[in-house]
DNA sequence: GGATGTGAATGTCTTCACAGCT
DNA sequence: AGCTGTGAAGACATTCACATCC
């Protein structure tokens, strides 16, 4: 009998991996959609995925078992499990804080709207930037940003600002009760508990492909 | 006796997560520095860092011993010996392909330059884009990667293109001999042994945090 | 027959706890 | 006395392998 877990039996040990994983699952069902393939196999997510088929079972049974045994996935029947995993069934008010080259490369990010992520405001502290139209937003200074986020129900905020302004921001954002923070700072920020964050840090990412290269040979 | 182990004999098993946390202690190291830090102790490199004092100890001991018993680790000391293993000893060559908006806020972005990352080449495959002038950089054809790669001995290599344009873009960096790449395309790439490969997947940033709103209660 | 779903086995990473220097 | 460096223990994640079901 098909079950599907509950989020709330299934969340406590859900690692980031897997999650992870998820993402990019629902990304090659997407691309399986499109080629108007109807099934497939953990075999082939694993190899697309570049992981392998057990792991991609021991991912998706952790929220209930969607295949058929001797068939494989229904693609679209899949592709809505996960995206009901990852709460994509829905759109999410977000807010950027930072209207700097980030902040500007993130405001025309397709792949952000296609997957529903809406950018419904746009801070920053700089005088002369505040006013600016970039795309449907006007630059809002950061002094209404309390305001504005409780006005506009904002679920999740982007930090792109410079590393020494971006606690303060966390703070006040976490104080006006955003739980979802995506930061783009290179520092390493607090959050309470209950607040999830996730970072970008390009420049971390660099210093790990020069350890790649350096310790070759 | 204090011995630092060479590359050679540390490669081979050093976790990722160990590569990013050495990464962020290096920061905390340069602000330490900054602030006239003489010598920091595994417990507070770890309060900072967000991890623990034992783990900070092991990742450092993959690599040598730097400490001193009942002191900690002198500030300059660590932070040198950390920019040796990560390699940022030295410059690196790096060139940009796509010159969207993605690789505009990379090629301004301060945080590279610091580290020693030089964008020496950028390219685009658009007509409209070829020619124009960014900082003291031309973009230039695609036709030109090759040869351009070869010449200025680039050594990383950032893809900043759409996503179906991405593979491509690699197989040909990697067949002109570059052999680390940063990925901002949303696709899984595929690169033989031997290439380190890392991706920065803000799309995928953001389902974990939806995934994470939408686990809760 | 063929591919899933899953306990059990294995492998990897983190934490503990303490001996050993300074 | 204080803090590092590190084997050993424990926690966590991945892989194996097979019973189960379409």
């Amino acid at each position: 009998m098909k079950k599907t877990r509950s989020p709330v039996e299934s969340r406590g040990k859900i690692s980031e991996s897997t999650v992870r994983r998820l993402s990019s699952y629902l990304r090659l069902l997407h691309e399986a959609e499109a080629r108007g393939q109807e099934t497939i196999s953990s075999e082939e997510l694993a190899e697309r995925g570049g992981t392998t088929s057990a792991q991609v079972r021991k991912d998706l049974s952790f929220f209930g078992s969607f295949g058929k045994r001797g068939l494989g996935y229904s693609v679209p029947e899949l592709l809505r499990e996960i995206e009901g995993i990852l709460g994509l069934h829905r759109r999410w008010r977000v807010a950027l804080v930072g209207a700097g080259k980030i902040g500007s490369a993130l405001i025309s990010y397709r792949n952000f709207q296609r997957r529903g992520f809406e950018i419904q405001a746009v801070f920053d502290s700089d005088r002369e930037k505040v006013g600016q139209v970039w795309g449907s937003q006007i630059i809002l200074p950061d002094e209404e940003l309390e305001r504005v986020l409780a006005e506009n129900q904002i679920e999740i905020v982007i930090v792109a600002v410079p590393g020494d302004a971006a606690q303060k921001v966390v703070d006040r954002v976490v104080r006006a009760g955003v739980r979802a923070i995506l930061n783009f700072a290179p520092v390493r920020l607090r959050v309470p508990d209950g607040v999830a964050l996730r970072n970008v840090d390009m420049v971390m990412e660099m210093e790990g492909l020069t350890f790649a290269l350096s310790s070759r040979e």
